[in-house]
DNA sequence: GTAGGGTTAG
């Protein structure tokens, strides 16, 4: 039986709910005021909702409607703080607002809360915030909820304290659909791609059905493992489950064929896509751009804009990115011009692309003038990008003062060393080589060996700095160095994958017939490693004398060669000769 | 009233 609050109640839910906009809704808070049910806190708590949580709400207006509310339910602080976290401006606005209802001791969290608060901390990674959290989940007796410990594991997994989010993981009874997504997304997302497509694996043997979610962690997964095979097998296995490619799942794959180096697949999913935001297509212009069709990736961008939708910064760093590579200096300058017209203010990774471009160019000159004129501080990577086009144009005067800006930034990364020893010794300037090896030694830098690898039919090759246990190493080495010679005589400048691959299959078709298997390592070599499966893990640096197939991989991409954990992902991949046998 | 997803310079 109803009382009669609940009576009268009932019909101010049913308001709220077909309240279609903010002007309704100030009209019934206003008419709510002046009734007798003014002070109703169900009513307010309903009104405070709305205006924090609906699409058409507005969080100022709940912000100033909640400090007026004199001691705010649960409810009311679980939408307040809910609704904060919804705003596109990161903050940690949630957690003060939780912190304030723990010391207000008027309203005891709920799950609701703690679900919320977390999700908050996983947005700005408030790691020590969060861990009071789960302290409070365990002491308000919440951990049963299946919403807490989804929060808690993607939390954990957020903030990349990934063993904390696998004790909560297999802390879970009952695991669902979601937790199990969280934790195979939380390994994809720091690169544990071996660990993601092994719970993947167990998820399937528990019978939990995966979802288009649980899918796009799964292909990141193969895309930053750079395996194509395990990737076309994983959207088979999407096609074969009948798994919607919505515009997230699509756009992952888009970016797995691409850094896979199969761009032509990567451009038939992204045509095959009924609607396309700005990831979609920054995925596709960044793909084309790295794989050096940069006429196509120039051509997207235009028919982006025509489109209608709104290029981000990444459209840009894809825009950039490809006239840097192509030489496109003019075409860079106005794109770059574009880019601030549409209100894309420009970030560190555009201010690098532009130095990259000038470089390449050979314009040493103007690209330093350019960095000194940076509004923002310039980062390690600006110098670097400098210093390589200095090592690279042997014109400039001013490596000296950049070497220094650099090292200032980075004492302690061997990387600067070696490529500023590299640098001195193109120049025959020994003294200052050996001041390098004594600088690196005083500051106990120790060099990390740079490693790369291929799969091809799914055995993974290695090869690590030094490491000549590669039973054809000798052979692999002669046919990297003699592509890159004719890449070289063909005057080719930059060099692209799309000059490469030319190259390759020209190889091919010549009378090298009888080293096929060679020439496949080296052709998924550069397959594999160029099309920017460039994830460079973490204090692993890709540093002294590279060994000569990473060096001549490197050269000839003219990009940063792979650095990744290569143990992991071999001891997947070598657990069977086949993917599809695998699973 | 709640949870898990896609693009990023060298």
């Amino acid at each position: 039986m109803p009382s009669p609050t609940q009576i009268l109640e009932d019909p101010i839910n049913s308001l709220i709910q077909r309240c279609p906009d903010m002007r309704t809704l100030r009209q019934i808070h206003a008419h709510f005021l002046k009734s007798p049910l003014g002070s109703s806190a169900y009513a307010l708590s309903k009104i405070l909702a709305f205006s924090a949580l609906s699409a058409s709400g507005d969080i100022a207006y709940a912000r100033r409607m909640f400090a007026q509310i004199p001691n705010p339910n649960v409810f009311s602080w679980n939408s307040i703080i809910r609704g904060c976290s919804l705003v596109p401006e990161q903050s940690k606005e949630p957690i003060s607002l939780y912190k304030r209802m723990l010391r207000s001791g008027f309203a005891h969290p709920n799950s609701f809360t703690i679900a919320f608060v977390l999700k908050a901390c996983s947005i700005v990674s408030a790691f020590s915030e969060g861990l009071q959290v789960h302290c409070h989940a365990l002491r308000y007796g919440l951990f049963s909820s299946p919403f807490v410990q989804t929060g808690l594991l993607n939390f954990y997994a957020k903030c990349e304290k990934i063993a904390c989010a696998r004790c909560v993981f297999d802390e879970i009874s009952d695991k669902n659909l979601v937790a199990w997504s969280a934790m195979i997304g939380g390994y994809a997302r720091i690169g544990l791609v071996n660990e993601a497509l092994v719970l993947f694996r167990e998820m399937q043997e528990v019978r939990i059905a995966p979802d288009e979610v649980t899918m796009v962690s799964v292909i990141s997964a193969c895309a930053k493992a750079g395996a194509l095979d395990l990737g076309r097998w994983v959207h088979a296995f999407i096609d074969r489950k009948g798994i919607e490619l919505d515009l997230e799942l699509s756009t992952a794959l888009i970016d797995m064929y691409a850094k896979c180096g199969a761009i032509d697949k990567a451009r038939e999913v992204f045509d095959g896509m009924d609607v396309r935001d700005t990831m979609a297509w920054s995925s596709m212009i960044v793909g084309l751009a790295i794989h050096g069709h940069v006429k196509d990736a120039l051509e997207l961008f235009s028919a982006m804009l025509d489109s209608q939708v709104k290029p981000n910064h990444v459209t840009f760093i894809g825009v950039l990115s490809a006239c840097a590579h192509s030489g496109l200096v003019s075409d860079g300058r106005r794109y770059w011009s574009t880019m601030r017209e549409l209100g894309v203010a420009p970030l560190m990774e555009h201010y690098g692309c532009m130095v990259d471009l000038l470089c390449r160019a050979g314009r040493l000159e103007e690209a330093y003038t350019f960095v000194n004129g940076m509004p923002i501080m310039p980062n390690s990577v600006i110098w670097r990008t400098l210093l390589v086009g200095c090592k690279n144009s042997r014109t400039f005067d001013e490596a000296e003062t950049a070497a220094e800006q650099l090292l200032q930034l980075e004492p302690l990364n061997a990387e600067n060393y070696v490529l500023l020893s590299n640098l001195y010794a193109s120049r025959c300037q020994w003294d200052k080589v050996s001041r390098m090896r004594k600088k690196m030694k005083d500051h106990g830098v120790k060099v990390v060996p740079g490693c790369s690898s291929t799969e091809i039919d799914g055995f993974v090759h290695e090869f690590t700095v030094g490491d000549d246990t590669h039973p054809e190493i000798k052979e692999i080495r002669e046919m990297l160095r003699d592509i890159a010679e004719r890449v070289r005589r063909a005057g080719h400048e930059p060099w692209t994958s799309a000059v490469l691959h030319d190259v390759v299959e020209e190889e091919k078709e010549s009378a090298l017939c009888e080293h096929s298997e060679r020439l496949a390592i080296a052709y998924g070599m550069l397959k594999t490693e160029a099309p920017v499966v460039v994830r460079v893990v973490k204090n692993l640096r890709v540093c002294g004398d590279c060994h000569e197939v990473t060096k001549i991989i490197s050269k000839i991409y003219d990009r940063e060669i792979i650095v990744r954990d290569r143990v992991r992902f071999h001891r997947f991949v070598n657990g069977s000769c086949s993917c599809s046998d695998f699973w």
